[in-house]
RNA sequence: GCCCGAGUGGCGGAAUGGCAGACGCUGGGGAUUUAAAAUCCCCUACCUGUAAUGGGUGUGCGGGUUCGACUCCCGCCUUGGGUACCA
């Protein structure tokens, strides 16, 4: 470090005035480079990369809940750093976003501007917060230099494909191609099949209102989870990132990564990996001869693969019609099968169809189509569906079944077909009952009590015996509910008895050794649709062949990494009507849009990325975020990677945290990182909630005939009907003395007389019982901040009120980082008060002093510690140490809260116990501590000072007090020596006075005696 | 419906099998002050008792395990979040 005092203002005030200390130190920082970070790491250094998830520079400014998640981390790293671990933490901006966007296309100012105006913002209020990032490494999704890495690894996506053998990615050149293919213009179109990124034409979600296409994962309940607009499906070209490939691998590795249970179920619920069997159906006419004729083609030639195969195959088998493929989780419920669905958009909706039912077919799959996803969900209490006139055979059975059509099976998933059975499936049940299909059982809850079908399953586990063997098990007699749990098999030849699972896998192998069935694994996850209709967006490095009227005609063709970054058009005219699905950069000058090359015209591809794509790979560029050659340098990238802790909002639990899993897995394929998974432990915030608002109403006493008001619903009525009042008070207190204090924006409204005997609680709710002269209720409750209703805390604000440190401690002393939180602004005071005694505790801030030198407080002396001083502080360091290495930062701060109270009673503070105090204090509230390391004589900055250890010995007190119980209600305490034994401890409870008198004339049935710890007397 | 989490004073919370309520806020009382602010000290789960080093109750509800349960087990209730015709 630099000479250490360059540079900084001399204060002459004696007062605790963060105003002036806190950008001293900042500046200091920033011009001594006191957290910029060496690349390369030093010998065997330890390393800890730190990542903050980066935000959306907002116009809005840092919100309260931005700085809990980054004083968490820096507390982290600033705690490392004194531990001489190399700390890697940098910060940037996640700056492409629709606001920015919405914002341009109403003033006419470029986006860019507005991003940077909002960049520079951001950065002054994070630096106003004195955190310990790396300023050097600072990047922006939105610089030339940032998103041409994000096309080259757009580009590397396009060229690569999914080899589920080897279960990686691979070079697209490295595909198979198969032979009839090979070396016709068909190959390249085989390749486009493959890549990891392709393009489609399908119903999207398209928000008119956003004037954008959505993923599916932000349209929740047909509505957009950006701003809830109405959202409709229709057909568009889009691109698609091929996640689907690599389900198997983003749900596995998540065992090996040190995140919350809950973040983990909430992306394999996502991932939805289920496991079950594949099913193939004869369908047609249903002549024995027939269904064998077809088994045995079926054996033959292992087709079909995919649905759209089934015609063909019925085609080459010479067979009257198809086979329907189906996937299920319970095929040992096959014979409970008693007829099939099919999806609207089957492939085989038109074949399955007889003429008759044709009209029917039709118009149903007509209006299937015309619904929304919301019209499908919201209606999804009637089932609806149309017969198609075919049927299929059940390959259990050999019994015919009818093909249905309805819209609660999804294309989507499986293969968009299903054997149903309205038995054990509680939709096909209610199917079936809307069309007097037939129910049959075969899966038996309990084995029947008294019954003797108990042979040949001596299993323990299932339902509760006894008890409700007798309802629901009876078939023949109509069922009320289906059951859809594990049990053991019935009405199913010769699998009777068995047990689900038994069965499942009986019938899976039996199946595959007939060729019409075979295990399957199925996910819920789709491919992620990556193309949106904004400007504000990395351009796709692509080009597609047009013809003289630019109408797109041939293939779409990448650029090559030379030709990367593809920057987008610079004179951009918005259309402010702009009001269709037509992604904006059509509108972009022909210069930019149109390209020729080998003499073929090509046109740009004008949608453009999602706000995702920047934040799935950032981490990597801050490890080298200047490297103009590579996405990083692999040497670095091997000593930093992966990133050892990560914190942000859970509401990226599931999305950009899978897309940043996927696109890592792509790299590690190809050796461009070196660990399969980016984010080794992930901690997420609890969100902060406004203050808590009281809400009451007061009743007058006169007009209460009975006390139905202590419950809420009548006490609405009641003010609906003008016998109450409502009033919106900030705050209600009353207290034992017998006075209630009401106070409305912290002005008082009125005491009530009040007592303990006539205040009543009810849940959250105090009542009067008696007596009063009024009767008050009041509702308590936290709500989110938003802006509508006005509960917004501005940290610029608390800040200037209160301090950066002020405000870092009160975020972090709230309560447990993970959990849900009111602000409360008489909090923030409460740690300020703490950080002013902590002040008065070291700084001299008598009158005396205030002749403009500043010096130590009298009391703070070079003397050697008290035994007592000495294990206050131990204990402390020890306690603040556990607490910051589990992030229990609350924990942490009542430590050094109860250290002051205790220092600040002594007459005598030595120097040592200050300076070690002020170092542990330090990583959580840095300003005020590098100016009282300061005046406590030293140079610098304290970044780097060696963190204080404890002694585990000097906790050691000769004597505790150890309390003893009765029948385990404490009675007494006595003090004995630490290490005394059983028997001493015994001998001195039972001769305590109170012990004596509460077990004269009893027995003592039962002594349980912990050393140290306690003691319990069973007495009779 | 399914998956995950939570429920402790007036409030935020502490204690993961051993003294429930640390620490902080709020409220009350006192000191200081001409006064106020600021600061400092004391009290603050509930009921009961004239009193205390008193008695009783108490960690969402009902059971259980244990000498001993906020903590572990079983069954519920409430609540927050995620997800949903995913076969």
């Amino acid at each position: 470090m630099k000479s250490p005092f360059l540079g900084l203002n001399k204060t002459n005030t004696m007062k605790y005035e963060p105003a002036v200390i806190e950008p001293k130190w900042q500046k200091y920082w920033e011009e001594n480079g006191t957290f910029t970070v060496q690349s390369r790491i030093d010998g065997n250094q330890r390393k800890k990369y730190v990542l903050d998830m980066f935000p959306y520079p907002s116009a809005n400014g840092l919100h309260v809940g931005h700085p809990e998640g980054y004083t968490a981390t820096d507390i982290v790293c600033r705690f490392e750093r004194m531990q001489g671990t190399a700390v890697l933490h940098p910060m940037g901006w996640d700056s492409f976003g629709l606001p920015a966007e919405q914002q341009a296309k109403k003033t006419g100012i470029p986006p860019r501007t507005i991003t940077e105006k909002n960049i520079a913002n951001f950065r002054r209020q994070l630096k106003m917060l004195g955190f310990s990032y790396d300023w050097t490494r600072e990047v922006a999704t939105t610089d030339t230099d940032y998103f041409k890495w994000t096309q080259w690894i757009f580009l590397l996506l396009y060229n690569t494909w999914f080899d589920p053998v080897q279960q990686k990615g691979r070079p697209i050149s490295e595909l198979p191609i198969p032979q009839d293919l090979a070396g016709t213009p068909a190959t390249e179109a085989y390749r486009d099949e493959h890549r990891l990124a392709y393009q489609i034409e399908a119903p999207v979600n398209w928000c008119p209102a956003l004037g954008t296409v959505l993923a599916n994962e932000e349209v929740i309940q047909g509505r957009s989870e950006r701003g809830n607009h109405p959202v409709v499906r229709m057909p568009l070209r889009q691109w698609m990132l091929r996640i689907t490939a690599y389900a198997d691998r983003l749900e596995s590795d998540l065992e090996q990564l040190d995140w919350s249970d809950s973040v983990k179920a909430l992306q394999r619920n996502w991932i939805g990996r289920s496991t079950g069997a594949e099913i193939d159906f004869y369908v047609g006419e249903t002549a024995a001869d027939d269904y064998e004729q077809w088994k045995t083609e079926r054996q033959k030639t292992g087709f079909p693969r995919k649905p759209e195969d089934f015609a063909h195959f019925a085609a080459i088998c010479r067979l009257p019609s198809a086979v329907l493929r189906i996937y299920t989780t319970r095929p040992d419920t096959l014979f409970g099968a008693t007829y099939m669905v099919i999806a609207p958009e089957h492939p085989l909706v038109e074949n399955l169809t007889t003429p008759e039912r044709k009209e029917a077919v039709v118009e149903y799959c007509r209006s299937a189509a015309s619904k929304s996803d919301l019209d499908r969900t919201e209606l999804s209490k009637e089932k609806t569906g149309v017969f198609t006139g075919s049927y299929a055979v059940n390959p259990a059975t050999g019994q015919p079944i009818p093909i249905w059509i309805a819209d609660y099976v999804l294309i989507s998933y499986g293969t968009g077909a299903i054997m149903a059975v309205p038995g054990h499936d509680t939709r096909d049940y209610e199917f079936a009952k809307q069309f007097g299909l037939p129910i049959v059982e075969v899966v038996q809850r309990a084995i029947g009590d008294g019954s003797d079908s108990r042979d040949g399953c001596g299993y323990g586990y299932g339902g509760g015996s006894g008890e409700g063997s007798g309802e629901g098990s009876g078939f023949g007699g109509g069922i009320e509910v289906a059951f859809t749990g594990e049990g053991w098999a019935i009405n199913s030849d010769k699998y009777n008895g068995l047990s689900t699972v038994e069965f499942k896998e009986k019938i899976t192998a039996d199946l595959s050794q007939m060729g019409v069935g075979r295990k399957a694994v199925n996910y819920k996850l789709r491919d992620w649709l990556f193309s949106r209709q904004h400007f504000w967006g990395e351009p796709f490095p692509l080009l597609h062949e047009v013809d003289e009227n630019n109408n797109m005609t041939g293939r779409c063709i990448a650029l090559e990494e030379s030709e990367l970054p593809l920057d987008m058009p610079a004179d951009l005219k918005f259309d402010a009507a702009h009001n269709s699905p037509e992604p904006p950069l059509e509108h972009a000058p022909d210069s930019w849009l149109y390209v020729e090359r080998n003499g073929k015209k090509y046109k740009r591809e004008t949608n453009t990325m999602p706000q995702w794509a920047g934040s799935c790979w950032y981490y990597l560029r801050f490890i080298d975020p200047k490297n103009g050659g590579q996405l990083v340098s692999p040497e670095l990238e091997k000593q930093w990677m992966p990133v050892d802790l990560y914190v942000g909002g859970a509401e990226h639990a599931v999305l950009h945290l899978l897309y940043a899993r996927f696109w890592h897995k792509v790299l590690f394929d190809y050796g461009i990182v070196s660990t399969p998974e980016p984010f080794q432990k992930l901690v997420n915030q609890g969100m902060i909630l406004g203050e808590t608002e009281f809400t009451g109403f007061i009743l007058p006493k006169e007009k209460i005939v009975e006390s139905s008001f202590t419950d809420y619903e009548s006490a609405l009525k009641k003010v609906a009907e003008g016998d109450a009042a409502w009033v919106s008070v900030s705050e209600i207190s009353i207290d034992r003395d017998g006075y209630g204090t009401l106070k409305k924006d912290g002005t008082k409204l009125f005491s009530v007389k009040l007592s303990v005997n006539n205040v009543g609680k009810n849940g959250d709710n105090f009542f009067l019982k008696d007596d009063g002269v009024q009767d008050i209720q009041v509702d308590s409750r936290a709500n989110k901040m938003s802006k509508s209703r006005g509960n917004v805390v501005n940290p610029d604000d608390v800040v200037v009120q209160y301090g950066a440190d002020a405000l870092r401690l009160y975020e972090m002393f709230m309560g447990p980082l993970e959990s849900v939180k009111p602000w409360s602004m008489d909090g923030v005071r409460g740690v300020r008060n703490f950080l002013d005694r902590v002040w008065k505790m070291i700084v001299d801030v008598s009158e005396e002093a205030a002749d403009g030198r500043r010096q130590m407080a009298a009391e703070v002396q070079n003397v050697p510690l008290s035994v007592e001083q000495n294990r206050m502080l131990h204990k402390t360091v020890k306690q603040v140490t556990l607490d910051i290495q589990t992030m229990s930062f609350n924990t942490a701060i009542s430590r050094m809260m109860e250290f002051v109270n205790f220092f600040l009673k002594q007459e005598v503070r030595p120097k040592r116990a200050m300076e070690k105090f002020v170092l542990i204090l330090s990583p959580l509230a840095p300003h005020i501590c590098e100016e009282l390391w300061q005046l406590l004589g030293h140079g610098g900055t304290l970044a780097y000072e060696p963190l204080p250890q404890y002694d585990e010995s000097v906790l050691l007190e000769s004597q505790v007090e150890i309390p003893i119980s009765i029948n385990g209600k404490l009675r007494s305490k006595i003090t004995a020596a630490v290490n005394a034994d059983e028997q001493t401890l015994e001998v001195a409870a039972l001769s305590d006075a109170r012990i004596a008198e509460l077990t004269a004339g009893k027995t003592i049935v039962k002594k349980i005696i912990v050393p140290g710890k306690m003691i319990n007397l069973v007495v009779k």
